[in-house]
DNA sequence: GTACTTGTACGAGTTTGGTCGAACTTAGCA
DNA sequence: TGCTAAGTTCGACCAAACTCGTACAAGTAC
């Protein structure tokens, strides 16, 4: 293993994590990603509470354990909804706004706005 | 083939088979029966070539045993996607577009807009 | 009546997916 | 050096869901 430093920031963010391309988004994927109500609520949250870029898998208290919270995040990363970067120790995520208007629009509204029952 | 006309009805529609409620129409419930392919080009072909009110489970040309059309049409139904009423032997399927549209306005148009990969 | 058609109901086999514990990796820090 | 924190990986378990064959029920037509 390199004792060499990843070299993560050059010019920018660390790179993604391996993730579908654009193109490549499957509306039946998607909405299965989005069909979990733990997941639905983890990407309306990451809209409505954006006043930073992206946030670690703790800051959503969520009550699971962590490797629950793997799995969950691994699917709609997967599934090409989040995109996750790596910095340091922590893995953030954000929601692939401008891939999934273009693809899917009027789908990140309906996820924004719902009301969890 | 029946020379008469259909009209099976004395005062209107026959009553359509149990469903959910508009108001408790659930996002990730719909979207979970949504994110079959299988369904998702059902639901897609209903908004598409509705050039009738509705359409018996065989006008689909689904290559698949009818006790699997059964189930998904099911399945459409109780998640509130598809409204089912019997016509004598046939059971006809429509979309229930004013409650979906109202509840998730932009969704149908997903799923019309849908391009099989 | 018989035969045919549309679709359901039930059950079995298989797969998928959610949940979680335990062990591990990595980064940062004292 | 060791500790702690964030998150992964693995494997297991369990529940839900998909697929399908078979048997069955109910109209329709002859």
């Amino acid at each position: 293993m390199p004792d060499i430093k990843v070299l993560p920031e050059p010019a920018g963010l660390p790179s993604p994590l391996p993730e579908p391309d654009a193109a490549e988004l499957s509306l039946p994927v998607v909405l299965g990603a989005l069909s979990d109500p733990l997941r639905l609520g983890i990407v309306r949250k990451l809209l409505l509470d954006r006043e930073e870029f992206d946030h670690p898998c703790g800051w959503f208290g969520i009550d699971r354990p962590k490797s629950s919270l793997t799995h969950h995040f691994k699917a709609l990363r997967e599934a090409g909804v989040l995109r996750q970067r790596q910095y340091g120790l922590e893995r953030r995520s954000e929601v692939r706004i401008a891939d999934l208007d273009e693809r899917f629009p009027g789908l990140l509204n309906l996820v924004a706005s719902w009301t969890t029952p």
